[in-house]
DNA sequence: CCGCAGGCCCCAC
DNA sequence: GTGGGGCCTGCG
């Protein structure tokens, strides 16, 4: 057990937004499997305390490496997102495999969060190393190529996405996700739609969720929903419209704004 | 039982 | 270049 402080960062709002989706929770402990990791944390105050992981992993997981206050200023030039950040202050971006990520968001497709859950949980037992914590029964994530089963990742319930995982099991490897932390934004996120059900919404997920895109803006429904009511009321909008309008009125920490937005969509809904 | 969901692809226009 | 139907499957 393990236990170091931590400022500025609030670990339920962070590991509940809703972009994980192997996050379990019992009381005051979450566990979390990300790639090949499984772990225990929990807050109490500005303490956190976890286990089967090194302090290293946490501070780059969560993020705590980045200049928080910095970040809150710019995208808190905006009102809305101001009254956001102030209720869910402490709230960061994890920073997820981007292998994992991509396969997450390619199961989120016309799904929803349980859904997508039990997507990967079956695609982690079924091609995944059993990997355990205290008892705590856990899988690893298959690595690139490691999805080589069509009619297991069928078996998944992957319905239709089952061909879109498959090829991109087979078109992406380790090395191509790292190549794209070097490019410039557009070009990642254009190397990104290059693999079969990946559009706007998925590449912008993964390159905000797992490669540190920091100005990536998902829009998904809700953030569609809560952008017309809050900037566009009463008007006809598109979604390449308010992608254009949240990258340049939020600017390079766009991808915060949006999680903040996004969680003041879902506590409406 | 039935409509629908955190999106993409494809095909009209 | 833009809009709308279809898609697997489990959830509500």
């Amino acid at each position: 057990m393990s236990k170091m402080l931590v400022k500025d960062f609030n670990l339920g709002y962070t590991l509940l937004c809703g972009q994980m989706f192997r996050v379990s929770r019992a009381g005051e402990w979450f566990t979390v499997a990300a790639r090949d990791h499984i772990f225990k944390v929990s807050q109490s105050s500005e303490y956190l305390e976890f286990e089967g992981v090194d302090k290293r992993f946490i501070v780059n997981y969560f993020a705590l490496d980045e200049p928080y206050a910095a970040i809150l200023e710019e995208i808190g030039r905006d009102g809305h997102v101001r009254s956001a950040v102030k209720k869910y202050y402490g709230m960061r971006i994890v920073r997820q495999d981007p292998w994992e990520c991509l396969i997450s968001f390619l199961c989120s497709s016309a799904a929803n969060i349980p859904k997508i859950k039990l997507n990967i949980e079956m695609l982690s037992k079924s091609f995944g190393r059993s990997i355990a914590l205290d008892g705590l029964e856990g899988y690893a994530f298959p690595r690139p190529g490691g999805l080589n089963h069509y009619g297991k990742i069928v078996q998944a319930k992957t319905g239709f996405r089952a061909k879109y995982l498959h090829a991109a099991n087979e078109l992406v490897s380790e090395a191509f996700l790292e190549s794209l932390r070097r490019l410039p934004y557009p070009d990642a996120k254009k190397a990104l739609k290059q693999i079969p059900g990946v559009g706007d919404k998925i590449a912008d997920c993964v390159l905000l969720f797992s490669l540190g895109f920091t100005g990536a803006f998902p829009i998904d429904t809700w953030i569609r929903k809560i952008l017309r009511g809050l900037y566009f009321e009463n008007q006809e909008i598109s979604d390449r419209e308010l992608l254009d309008f949240s990258q340049k009125h939020f600017g390079r920490y766009a991808g915060y704004a949006q999680q903040f937005l996004y969680m003041l969509a879902r506590e409406a809904m």
